[in-house]
DNA sequence: GAGCACTGC
């Protein structure tokens, strides 16, 4: 039988047309003599330099032995031997492979030679933070082992699967797609060996992995896991996943690889700088001015402060070649964060300036960058870095439940990374505007990890639809702060997504399938109820993308004209489903998006996002469904968007607009992009965001009554606060209780129909596909 | 009357 023998299985299933196999199992075949998992690296340079492909068993290309050739150059190559002998003998081993190592490309290779996992019906798995890393890699990667991407090397990343079931078995990644897969199939059967790529970046879905990978190798010994890592923080993962036998604890082993860049050299200041941009701006022209060719990459915290150091440079700088046209060369200054348009992006690549004259100075790039260029984009000829020290970082506040950036120090880990983009062509130079003594002192070792500066809502959502039972003794890495898991199992709870005891409800279970935020979640899967599933698809797509509207410096007011055209008075939430009908109504005319000062990228993504969530609704069963009548639909709509947001609502109080949130009593006003045309009441808001003072940003005019009604336990008036607002829901309440009476009949039908939004699961889901329940 | 570090599903 061919399930017997899935070697050769795979050889009689996909053999493509245009391949042309040699099934050749005597001992001419490449991978003759390989054991699974006992492979030395002598065996398998032998099958890399062999004639046939051993994966395909099709002749190897002239470009493919170039290639090789080039691989035989990586630091990581001369270390093959080495790595077999750990690979074979641990089942987690964790790697540090400086930058150039090759790491990424080669050891997912490496093991698959090992694995042999093609042999088995089984994939290894490379993870990474990003989807263009988890792209590129796997293309490079498919050339470098003579095979068409997305067949026997594939990628998989949201919205793209570019693998072959039953063919693929080396599969590039991003985190957050593996912990989807984990999260249907939480022992990762499918795989037989796991690696963690970039594990020192510490995403939210790597740390998330990390536990989970440690748990489930107990229980699949013949699983394999490594993690890499590029720093030094790779003791903090051997301690994690050493094994406890016996007396002592056994550390995973190590296995290092030098990288392959040049030298940087790093200059302090003397002082402490008081005012880093100015700093900056003084240093950048220093180096243009005194330096060697070669570009300049600034490293600033955001947008505004990028666009006006840019500003600020080309001003001083035509003034030092006005001053001294024979010395001074010509300088372009390119503004790099990622809300910028993808052509002004690529700009970052352009060639430096050409002199003036034949023989004139030299031209120079600046690139003055965010974080972005920290990581995720790397740029050519970079040999000046300058670094102030400091970046925007995402802080949580589970007290009032508040996520915000803030400009803080970086930390050591992060200036050394920076450091290192002035070395990947030539020698290079960094200069840090702090002093040495701050750099030793003052900076942390590490970056915080996500999961210590997010709200955990959706984490903690997805842990237990993991099967973790007790979310505050999980083994994480890094353990987040209790509160901001009671926070995440308070808000799931009155989501009615876990009960009492913090079990799954199935309600819970079908919103963890959702790639959205809880409450977003909830509201869509209760949308129906009111026939207004359509519209509340479309603006959980909206508020899953970022900010749609473009507000040029120079042209706000047209900018706030085209928005005051789209907007609908009584509810932002209702503005961008607005602005997504036209949008889709006017694509044929390429001059809409732009002409209504909107981000054409930011609308493509919503569309992207809202076939996906399409799917996933058709999955469970969850009709699409419009009210014909719009004053109706609207109404209903903005009662959907109370079951799912009602913990994000705000009451007026005292004048000139100032409101109150409900239960933690923060004053804020509405943001001043907000389209409503009066005060109401009572307000439900997207977000509060905290810069000069507290905002609450996309807000809906909402009633009193809707509260009572569609979220009873969290606006029960045994509990609530005193204040304001409590009096405020009292009348609301009372004059209610006066109707009901007036009426008479049917009281408890009413109150049964209340408590599912918010405190059980929907029994209009009952029976539904994928997760029959009762309750 | 103002902003949006960066990812990811």
């Amino acid at each position: 039988m061919a399930e017997e023998n899935p070697y050769l299985a795979h050889y009689n299933n996909k053999a493509s047309k245009k391949e042309k196999r040699v099934v050749d199992a005597g001992e001419n075949a490449p991978l003759f003599g390989f054991l699974p998992r006992k492979v030395k690296g002598e065996q398998v340079r032998k099958a890399m330099e062999h004639e046939l492909n051993p994966f395909t068993n099709v002749p190897h290309t002239p470009q493919y032995r170039k290639i090789l050739e080039a691989r035989k150059k990586l630091p990581v190559y001369s270390q093959m031997d080495e790595f077999y002998k750990i690979f074979s003998k641990n089942q987690i081993i964790v790697m540090v492979g400086e930058t150039g190592s090759g790491k990424t490309t080669q050891i997912p290779q490496f093991v698959a030679y090992s694995d042999l996992p093609h042999t088995k019906g089984k994939l290894v798995a490379c993870t990474q933070p990003r989807r263009v890393a988890a792209m590129s890699v796997a293309k490079r990667v498919a050339e470098e082992m003579d095979v068409e991407l997305g067949r026997q090397v594939g990628y998989s990343i949201r919205f793209e699967d570019m693998t072959e079931p039953g063919t693929t078995f080396l599969k590039y990644m991003t985190d957050g797609m593996l912990l989807r897969e984990a999260m249907n199939d939480p022992d990762l059967t499918r795989y037989s060996t796991i690696i963690l790529d970039e594990a020192h970046e510490r995403t939210l879905a790597t740390d998330i992995l990390m536990g989970l990978l440690k748990k489930v190798a107990q229980k699949r010994p013949d699983l394999k896991i490594i993690v890499m890592s590029a720093t030094l923080d790779a003791v903090k993962f051997q301690k994690y996943f050493s094994l406890h036998r016996g007396e002592g604890d056994q550390q995973a082993p190590l296995f290092k690889v030098p990288g392959r860049t040049h030298p940087v050299e790093v200059f302090y200041t003397q002082e402490p700088e008081p005012d880093y941009v100015e700093a900056a701006i003084r240093t950048v022209l220093m180096i243009h001015r005194a330096e060697e060719p070669g570009d300049i990459l600034l490293f600033l915290t955001g947008e505004e402060e990028i666009e006006d150091a840019c500003r600020k440079i080309k001003l001083e700088a035509d003034d030092l070649i006005n001053q001294d046209p024979d010395s001074v060369g010509p300088l372009v200054c390119i503004p790099l964060y990622s809300s910028l348009p993808p052509a002004q992006q690529q700009r970052i690549f352009d060639a430096p300036p050409a002199p003036r004259t034949p023989d004139g100075p030299p031209g120079r790039k600046v690139v003055v960058s965010t974080n972005i260029a920290e990581t995720s984009l790397t740029i050519d000829g970079i040999v000046y870095v300058v670094d102030p020290g400091f970046s925007k970082q995402k802080v949580y506040n589970p007290r009032v439940r508040v996520e915000s950036l803030l400009v803080s120090p970086i930390s050591k880990a992060s200036a050394q990374q920076r450091a290192g983009r002035a070395g990947r062509t030539r020698p290079g130079k960094c200069f840090r505007l702090y002093t040495e003594k701050d750099f030793m002192s003052e900076l942390e070792e590490q970056t915080h990890p996500e999961i210590l500066r997010c709200n955990l809502s959706n984490t903690v959502l997805e842990l237990v639809k993991l099967g973790i039972k007790d979310l505050v003794r999980f083994d994480y890495v890094d353990a987040p702060a209790p509160e901001t898991l009671m926070r995440a199992l308070e808000l799931l709870n009155y989501l009615a997504a876990l009960d009492d005891d913090g079990n799954m409800t199935p309600l819970g279970s079908i919103m963890a399938e959702f790639p959205l935020d809880p409450q977003l979640a909830k509201m869509l899967i209760v949308s129906p109820e009111f026939k207004c599933s359509n519209e509340i698809l479309t603006i959980t797509s909206m508020l899953s993308v970022p900010n749609i509207w473009v507000r040029p410096p120079n042209q706000r007011r047209e900018a706030d004209e085209a928005k005051a055209l789209l907007t609908v008075p009584e509810s932002d939430h209702l503005t961008l489903l607005n602005v997504f009908n036209q949008y889709m109504q006017n694509k044929y005319d390429k001059n809409w998006v732009w002409q209504h000062y909107l981000s054409g990228r930011a609308l493509q993504q919503a569309e992207n996002v809202r076939m996906q969530l399409q799917r996933n609704m058709e999955r469970f069963e969850i009709d699409l469904i419009s009210l014909p009548d719009e004053k109706k639909l609207f109404l209903n709509v903005r009662q959907v968007l109370v079951c799912g947001f009602f913990m994000q609502v705000a009451h007026k109080e005292g004048e000139k607009g100032a409101y109150t949130t409900v239960k933690d009593n923060q004053i804020v006003r509405l943001h001043p992009s907000c389209g409503l045309d009066t005060q109401p009441e009572w307000v439900l808001f997207n977000e509060f965001v905290l810069t000069k003072q507290p905002y609450i940003r996309t807000v809906t005019d909402v009633r009193g009554e809707w509260l009572l009604e569609y979220a009873p336990l969290y606006f029960d008036m045994k509990t609530f606060p005193d204040g304001e607002a409590k009096r405020a829901l009292l009348r609301v309440s009372n004059k209610k209780a006066g109707k009901d009476r007036g009426k008479s009949g049917e009281p408890d039908r009413k109150k049964q129909k209340k408590d599912h939004y918010s405190a059980s699961p929907a029994p209009q889901l009952e029976g539904k596909k994928e997760k029959p329940y009762k309750y």
